[in-house]
DNA sequence: AAGTTCACG
DNA sequence: ACGTACGTGAACTTG
C-alpha cells in the first residue's frame, strides 16, 4: 500500500508565471501558447519530481471574493490580465482534462483558500502534501507534513518552504507570515499594511512580540518615534491587512481528498491537444513521431542512370541529396531534378560519369534553382564537378525574409513559406544511433520532393522579397556571395599539424604542472574543469566569498576569479589552467581533428543563421582563433599558405561599426571626427571628460573605448558598469555625458526604438530585416533586450552587408586582374588571403581600395592590411 | 540536452 | 524591483 502524496497547484498563479517567464510563442493558427507550454513543462516536472497519488489544480473563481467585502480595493490597481494570456485559459483547462487532473474553483473564494482548506484536511490525516504556487503568501500553510514550493526564476526552479526553511530565512513560524503581511502589506494584492513598515521592520517586531495583536499590546515598549506613530495611526488597517492575508482553511468545499486521486493522463487526448498546439518537442518526448506532413500531391520520381538532352531544360530545380549536414565530408547520394513536369533522380555514381549532365551543370546559361547553393557549389567542386548559374536558393531566400526562423532542414525553410510537402530528414534517415541509409527509391522520393518544393516556391518567395524591397539584397548580394563562400570553403586553409603538436606538447607539460600545484594548494585532487567541484573547493573548503551565483551554484567565471585573486594564491593558477586548457582542448586537439587529408581545414560558413546578417563559421570555427593573448595567438602560426613560398595577407576594417553609426545617426561630431582621421576613443574621451587631447590619460581612453562599445551594443548602465568594473551610477553618468556630447547618436537611439515599435522590425542599409516582437512586451527584461537589439542590429548588420559586398567586389577584382591570390577567410571585419609573393604589392593596393569603396558612407571607410609567412605574422 | 565557460568580432 | 551589455561556436560536466 502506497502512502498518500498530495499535490495542490495554484492554477492562476502558475499560469501567470509561465506566461511572463516565456516569450510570446504563437503557433501557426495564431494562438499564443507560451503559458500553456510553460504550464505543461511545470506540470511534467512536478509529476516527475513529486510522483503524486492525489492532485488538484485550484482556480480563482471570479472577480470578487469574500475579501472584497472586508476591503473593496483588495487586489485593486492591478493591471488587467493581458488578452494574450486570457485566450490561453481554455487550453489550460483542456490540458488538465487530458491529464485527468481534477480542477476546482469556488465562488467567492480564491485558489489559495481551496488549497488552504485541502491542505489542512490532509494534515489532519498526516498525509504528505506539497503546495505549488508563485505567490509567497501561501508559505503560511507550511507545516511538518505540508511543504510549500514557490516558483523562483524561470518555470522549473522552485524554492521549498518548510517550517524549518521559513525559520531559517525569516526567523519566524509559517503562521507568522500572516502577521508579517499584516504589518508590511502587499503591493501586488493592494493590501496596505502599516506605512513605513517593510520586511525588515516587520520581522524585527514579530521576532520580539510574536504577532500583530501582541505588537499592539506592547505598543508603549516599541522604540522609534516614527514607527510608533505609524503603528498607532494605522491600527485598524494593520488588523484588516492581516485578515486579508489570512488564507481561509475552512472554505465550504464540495469536494474532498477522495476526489483528488490521480492515476495518469489520457494519452490519446493529450497527444491530440499537443498536436493542436504544435508542441512538437513534447510530442517527441512522449515517443510520438512528429507527424510527417502529408505531401501536397503524391509525386512520381523516376530514377535515371543516364540523362539525355531532352531531360535538361533551360531552367530546373536541382537538389543534391546527402545524409550528413556537412556537405564537405558527407557521402553524396544523388541529384534530384525537375522542370515542373517530370521529376527524376540520378544516383551520384551515375552523375560522375554523365558528361551531358555535367556540361549542363557547368553552363551558366542554364538556370539552377536549389535548396542550398553553397552546398551544391562546394560539394560538387570537391569531386571536380563545377557548377555555375544558380539563380535561386530556397534557404537563403527564406532567411532573408525572416532570419529569426532557424532551419536546420530544408523542410523547415519550406514550411516557413507555407509548404508542407517535405518530410524531415530526421524521419527519413532516423536520428542518433538509429540513423541509417535507406533504400535508394526512398532517397530518390525524398530528394524529389525537395526539388519540387524549390520549383514551386521560387515565385512566391521572390515575390515576397520584392514586396519587402529585399530582392536586391538576396539576389545581388547573398546569392553571388554563396558561390564565393563555396569557393573559399573548398579551397580551405593549410594547417601545419607539426606546429600545433609542438605547442600542444608544451601546453600539456605546463598543464600537468599546474594541475599538481592546484591539487597541492587545495590539499586534495578534484576536477578543475567542473565549476561545481571547483566551487566547493573555493567557497566551502577554502572559504572565499562568492561574488556571483549562477542557476546551479557559485559562479567561477574569469571575472569573478580575477576579483578573488588577491585573496588566495590558488586563483592565479586556476585562471592560467583554464586559459591553457582552453587552448589545448579547443585549438590544439579540436583543430587537429579537423585537418583533412589534403592537410587543410575546410570550415563551413553558415550563411543563413545569424540574426544580424553576419556569417558564422563551423567545423572548425575559424572566426574565433585566439589573438588577444600572445600564448594563444601563437596558434595562428599553424595557418600557412598552401603553396610553397606564398604569403598570407590580411586586411581589416578599422572601427567599421562606429563609422556605420556615424553614418546612420548623422551625428555631426562623430562624422567630423572620422573625417578628420581622429583616434575615435581619444576623441570620445576628450568630449566625455571635457579635456584637451594632451590631457587624455590612458584610463580615460580605456573608459571611452568601453563607452563606444556600449553604444554599439545598445547601451545600458548596468552593462557598462560591469565592463568597467565601476558603480552603476558612475556608468550612467558616463552614458549621459556621452549622449549629450553626441546628440545625433541619442536621437538615433530614440528613433530606432520608436521605429521598431511601429514597424515590428529594424533594418540595415541594404534592407536586411530583423523582427523584434518583444519590443512591445510588458516584460521589462524582454523589452529591454529588444530595445538594445534594435539599436545594435542596424549597426552590426550594415557592417555585415558592407563586408559581404566587399567580398563580391574582391572576387571580381581578383579575376579581372588575373591574380592567383585566393580569398580564404572572413572574420566579420577582416578578410584573409593567400597569394604568391609577386602579387604582394598589387594586393596592398587593391584589397584596401576594394574594401574601402564597397559602400559609400558619409564618413570614409578605413582598411589596414598586413602580410607574413603565416596568419600569425600578418600583424 | 542544458548549463557553464571562454575563444573571437 | 526587475537583472542585460551585441553577435557567434566548441568543449566540458552533469542530470
Amino acid at each position: 500500500m502506497t502512502t498518500k502524496k498530495i499535490v495542490l497547484l495554484d492554477g492562476n498563479s502558475l499560469a501567470y508565471r509561465a506566461f511572463f517567464a516565456l516569450p510570446l510563442l504563437t503557433n501557426d493558427s495564431g494562438i499564443h501558447t507560451n503559458a500553456v507550454y510553460g504550464f505543461t513543462m511545470m506540470l511534467q516536472n512536478i509529476l516527475k519530481e513529486e510522483q503524486p497519488t492525489h492532485l488538484l489544480v485550484a482556480w480563482d473563481a471570479g472577480k470578487t471574493t469574500f475579501r472584497h467585502s472586508t476591503f473593496s480595493e483588495y487586489k485593486g490597481g492591478r493591471q488587467k490580465t493581458p488578452p494574450e494570456l486570457s485566450e490561453q485559459f481554455p487550453y489550460l483547462r483542456k490540458l488538465l482534462t487530458a491529464y485527468n487532473i481534477p480542477q476546482y474553483e469556488l465562488e467567492n473564494f480564491e485558489a489559495d483558500d481551496i488549497i488552504g482548506t485541502l491542505s489542512r484536511t490532509a494534515s489532519a490525516e498526516s498525509a504528505e502534501t506539497v503546495v505549488i504556487s508563485g505567490d509567497k503568501d501561501l508559505t503560511q500553510l507550511a507545516t511538518e507534513s505540508t511543504t510549500v514550493c514557490i516558483t523562483r526564476k524561470g518555470i522549473t526552479d522552485m524554492e521549498m518552504y518548510t517550517p524549518e526553511h521559513i525559520e531559517e530565512k525569516y526567523g519566524i513560524e509559517p503562521l507568522q507570515i500572516i502577521d508579517m503581511k499584516g504589518l508590511m502589506g502587499d503591493a501586488s494584492d493592494n493590501i496596505p499594511g502599516v506605512p513605513g513598515v517593510g520586511e525588515k521592520t516587520a520581522l524585527k517586531l514579530l521576532k520580539e512580540y510574536g504577532s500583530v495583536e501582541k505588537v499592539y499590546e506592547s505598543l508603549d515598549a516599541i522604540s522609534g518615534k516614527k514607527l510608533k506613530e505609524n503603528l498607532t495611526n494605522n491600527e485598524e488597517q494593520a488588523f484588516m491587512s492581516k485578515q486579508l492575508a489570512t488564507i481561509e482553511v475552512n472554505a465550504p468545499l464540495t469536494i474532498g481528498l477522495q476526489d483528488l486521486s490521480y492515476s495518469g493522463p489520457n494519452e490519446e487526448q493529450l497527444t491530440a491537444l499537443f498536436k493542436e498546439l504544435k508542441f512538437t518537442t513534447l510530442l517527441e518526448k512522449m515517443g510520438v513521431e512528429a507527424e510527417a506532413p502529408e505531401p501536397v500531391e503524391e509525386i512520381e520520381v523516376v530514377t535515371k542512370h543516364k540523362v539525355t538532352n531532352a531531360d535538361l531544360s533551360d531552367q530546373m530545380a536541382v537538389h543534391l541529396e546527402m545524409m550528413d549536414d556537412n556537405y564537405l565530408t558527407s557521402d553524396l547520394f544523388g541529384i534530384a531534378m525537375t522542370n515542373g513536369e517530370t521529376v527524376f533522380y540520378v544516383p551520384m555514381s551515375d552523375v560522375k560519369e554523365d558528361e551531358e549532365l555535367k556540361t549542363w551543370l557547368a553552363n551558366p546559361e542554364k538556370q539552377k534553382l536549389t535548396t542550398d547553393a553553397k552546398a551544391l557549389y562546394a560539394a560538387l567542386a570537391a569531386i571536380d564537378i563545377p557548377v555555375s548559374g544558380i539563380d535561386f536558393d530556397l534557404t537563403l531566400a527564406a532567411y532573408i525574409v525572416n532570419p529569426s526562423l532557424s532551419f536546420d532542414d530544408v523542410s523547415e525553410a519550406a514550411e516557413s513559406i507555407g509548404w508542407n510537402g517535405i518530410q524531415k530528414d530526421a524521419s527519413v534517415y532516423g536520428k542518433g544511433a538509429k540513423k541509417a541509409v535507406p533504400a535508394e527509391d526512398i532517397i530518390a522520393q525524398h530528394a524529389g520532393t525537395k526539388a519540387v518544393a524549390v520549383w514551386n516556391l521560387q515565385e512566391t518567395v521572390s515575390e515576397k522579397l520584392k514586396q519587402n524591397e529585399q530582392y536586391e539584397l538576396y539576389h545581388n548580394l547573398e546569392l553571388p556571395l554563396a558561390k564565393i563562400l563555396g569557393k573559399m570553403e573548398s579551397t580551405g586553409v593549410k594547417t601545419d599539424l607539426d606546429i600545433l603538436q609542438k605547442i600542444g606538447t608544451e601546453l600539456s607539460g605546463r598543464l600537468e604542472f599546474l594541475e599538481s600545484t592546484i591539487y597541492e594548494i587545495a590539499g586534495q585532487s578534484f576536477n578543475i574543469n567542473s565549476p561545481k567541484q571547483l566551487g566547493v573547493i573555493l567557497f566551502e573548503k577554502i572559504g572565499l566569498t562568492p561574488i556571483k551565483k549562477t542557476k546551479t551554484g557559485y559562479s567561477t567565471a574569469a571575472d569573478v576569479l580575477e576579483k578573488l585573486a588577491p585573496e588566495h594564491e590558488i586563483i592565479e593558477h586556476i585562471l592560467l589552467y583554464r586559459q591553457l586548457g582552453k587552448l589545448k582542448s579547443t585549438y590544439i586537439d579540436g583543430l587537429s581533428k579537423e585537418i583533412h587529408e589534403d592537410g587543410k581545414v575546410h570550415t563551413r560558413f553558415q550563411q543563413a543563421l545569424t540574426q544580424t546578417g553576419r556569417l558564422s563559421s563551423i567545423n572548425p570555427n575559424l572566426q574565433n582563433i585566439p589573438i588577444r593573448l600572445e600564448e594563444g595567438r601563437k596558434i595562428r602560426a599553424a595557418f600557412v599558405p598552401s603553396e610553397p613560398d606564398w604569403i598570407m595577407f590580411a586586411a581589416d576594417y578599422s572601427q567599421i561599426e562606429l563609422r556605420v553609426l556615424a553614418h546612420i545617426s548623422q551625428d555631426e561630431k562623430l562624422i567630423e571626427a572620422f573625417r578628420a582621421g581622429a583616434d575615435i576613443h581619444t576623441k570620445t574621451a576628450m568630449d566625455v571628460f571635457g579635456v584637451a587631447k594632451e590631457d587624455v590619460t590612458s584610463n580615460m581612453r580605456r573608459a571611452a573605448k568601453a563607452v563606444n562599445f556600449g553604444i554599439v551594443y545598445g547601451i545600458s548602465d548596468y552593462g557598462l558598469s560591469q565592463s568597467l568594473d565601476i558603480p552603476r551610477k558612475e556608468a550612467a553618468e558616463f552614458i549621459e555625458t556621452y549622449l549629450k556630447s553626441f546628440p545625433g547618436v541619442k536621437q538615433y537611439m530614440d528613433d530606432i526604438i520608436q521605429d521598431a515599435k511601429q514597424r515590428g522590425f529594424v533594418s540595415t542599409m541594404m534592407n536586411r530585416r530583423r523582427y523584434l516582437p518583444d519590443i512591445t512586451s510588458s516584460n521589462f527584461n524582454l523589452r529591454g533586450f529588444a530595445e538594445r537589439t534594435a539599436m545594435n542590429t542596424p549597426i552590426q548588420g550594415t557592417a555585415a552587408d558592407i563586408i559581404k559586398k566587399a567580398m563580391i567586389d574582391m572576387d571580381h577584382r581578383l579575376e579581372k586582374e588575373d591574380l592567383q591570390a585566393r580569398m580564404l577567410l572572413q572574420v566579420h571585419d577582416e578578410l584573409i588571403f593567400e597569394a604568391p609573393p609577386e602579387e604582394l604589392e598589387q594586393l596592398k593596393k587593391i584589397v584596401p581600395e576594394v574594401m574601402e569603396s564597397a559602400l559609400e558612407l558619409n564618413v570614409p571607410l578605413k582598411v589596414d592590411s598586413a602580410y607574413g609567412a603565416s596568419w600569425y605574422d600578418t600583424k
